[in-house]
RNA sequence: GAUCCCGUAGCUCAGCUGGUAGAGCAUUUGACUUUUAAUCAAAGGGUCUUGGGUUCGAGUCCCAACGGGGUCACCA
């Protein structure tokens, strides 16, 4: 039996013994369960790609290295398929190559991690394998892994059984995901493209990636509720950001002329398929520009992200298929009312949009303020529309507390959303700059957010003298990095786009 | 937060109107030196999420809690 030592130890079951033993054991036969490094020289898919069965000889000699994921043992010979980041290849062991080793090879499980050294060669059933010379233990595995079996057809369909499926053990455990479902890999390559691919994009633009506050003595530039933490030397509480545009506006304010930032924001709401309490935000502003030039930059954006990303400027997200071909289409807010809802709701009084809603058969609480029921109003009955990229512009400045008064629209803002499927992808605005009016913007948001409505933003003094410094025309730009990553890897909930979905703790 | 569904072996799942647990893979032992969901033979493995209740008897029925998923509400 395995000794336990005094320190913290689970309880394990028969497999998981088992496997202790076989630690011990192997270390009495002087192997190094744990060794420090393997000399790797390919990648299990650089060896499929570059075995030419007419030159046989070309790889002679090959380390790989990877975790066993199948065993197949018949007597003196056995099979085994290792797993690495590239893909599996199979490994051919033989007692006559071996020899005393092979004996030992029982005291190898699925799970555990192995370097082999030995040439490539095609098996009778036509499988490029390894053949190995040596064997090198590198890791030992304690724990079992799922186990998924995979049948591969003559047309190369693979066929998954008994695969990894509990979605909650995926998200608590997304190693054993990653190892059993290795194909969720591709989402997550993706995702960090995509990033890339927006960060060249904007490097080579010449705009600088900036870092701002995560802990903020006042949270601003969003609507939403924070998440509040105690910094103890200070003996102060401090907001986790909702947003970070004003720190990146005071930047402005300095003399940048254009910043950005990929930034984890917080926001203490609940979760569902498209929220998780952190996400990813881009935000990112230009100096002397409006937001007519920032639809064309964001169009040119994601236009490049996609053709790069996925290859096509065409999207299946579902059974929809997205076009990001140039240009999107460009719609006023209030001409998509009229077109969905054949009214003209431009103007109206609350108890007019009041009536107009019950009109469309909109449910709406009695009390809800003129921007909450056309709020309501056009998610219900405008946004499933919007399934092809669409900019939705000229927002009511009441809806916008941070965008520039429309120069000839009375009551509405330089503002655009971007609607993708049916969902919010980008949010942008000509940033005010007028002091006066932004004052007075912020200060009717304390005044609601006096009445009670907590999400409504404060007052940041700080902001305001920045502002009054005096911030040049800019064009401000927010995509949800996240929704974008599920658009673009056609995934229909949050929690397969980040690695670490947030979870109630166990137990 | 409201509501519906789910929680059985390491993994994927059965378990009918209540009679104290089953399969495949994984694991163990044996056979097999080009197999591939390898095959063949045998074996071990479960306080059925937790706590109450009804009952002679609960995986199964009832209540509650915990965890997950879906829908709605709030929001990006």
């Amino acid at each position: 039996m395995v000794s336990l030592s005094t320190m913290t130890e689970p309880q394990r079951n028969d497999q998981e013994l088992r496997r202790l033993e076989e630690l011990h054991l192997l270390r009495s036969m002087g192997v190094d369960p744990y060794p420090t490094s393997f000399n790797k020289t390919h990648d299990a898919a650089t060896i499929l790609r570059d075995f030419s069965d007419d030159a046989p000889d070309a790889l002679n000699t090959v380390h790989v290295a990877g975790r066993i994921m199948t065993v197949r043992r018949m007597g003196k010979a056995s099979f085994w398929h290792i797993q690495d980041h590239s893909g599996r290849i199979q490994i051919y062991l033989k007692k006559d190559d071996l020899g005393e080793q092979y004996d030992s090879l029982k005291l190898y499980d699925i799970g555990d991690i192995i370097g082999v050294e030995g040439f490539v060669f095609r098996t009778r059933m036509g499988e490029i394998s390894v053949h190995a010379r040596t064997l090198t233990l590198l890791t030992k595995s304690l724990r079992p892994i799922p186990v998924a079996k995979e049948e591969t057809d003559e047309q190369g369909n693979v066929t998954r059984y008994d695969a990894f499926a509990d979605k909650e053990l995926r998200y608590r455990r997304r190693y054993l995901d990653l190892i059993a479902n290795p194909h969720i890999k591709d989402t997550f390559v993706k995702r960090a493209r995509i990033i890339s691919v927006m960060r060249r994009f904007f490097d080579e633009r010449g705009w600088l990636e900036v870092e701002t506050p995560i802990l903020q003595p006042l949270y601003g530039g969003a609507t939403a509720r924070p998440f509040v933490t105690h910094h103890n030397a200070l003996d102060v509480d401090l907001y986790l950001r909702i947003a970070d545009e004003l720190y990146l506006k005071r930047l402005i304010v300095g003399g940048f002329e254009g910043v950005y930032e990929i930034s984890k924001n917080f926001r203490n709401e609940g979760m569902d398929k498209t929220h998780n309490p952190e996400y990813t935000a881009l935000e990112i502003y230009v100096a002397y520009k409006d937001y007519v030039w920032m639809m064309d930059m964001t169009e040119e954006c994601l236009n490049t992200v996609v053709r790069e990303v996925v290859g096509t400027e065409t999207v299946l997200f579902q059974d929809v298929e997205l076009s990001f071909a140039r240009p999107f289409r460009r719609a006023k807010m209030f001409d998509l009312y009229r077109e969905h809802t054949g009214k003209d709701l431009r103007g109206l009084s609350r108890e007019e949009l009041l009536a107009a809603a019950k009109e469309l058969h909109v449910g709406v609480d009695p009390k809800a303020s003129a921007m909450k029921i056309l709020d309501e109003i056009f998610s219900v009955l405008v946004q499933p529309h919007l399934i092809q990229p669409t900019f939705v512009t000229d927002y009511p400045v009441e809806m916008s507390p941070l965008a520039k008064a429309h120069p000839t629209e009375a009551g509405l803002v330089e503002r655009f959303e971007l609607f993708i499927n049916g969902n919010e992808v980008a949010n942008a605005f000509s940033e005010l700059n007028d002091p006066i009016d932004q004052r007075e913007r912020l200060e009717d948001q304390a005044r609601i957010r006096a009445d009670g409505d907590d999400e409504a933003m404060s007052v940041d003094e700080d902001f305001l003298q920045a502002i009054e410094v005096g911030m040049p025309p800019t064009a401000g730009l927010g995509i949800g990095i996240d929704r974008l990553v599920m658009l673009l890897t056609n995934n229909d909930s949050i929690r397969d786009v980040v690695f670490f979905p947030q979870m109630r703790p166990e137990h």
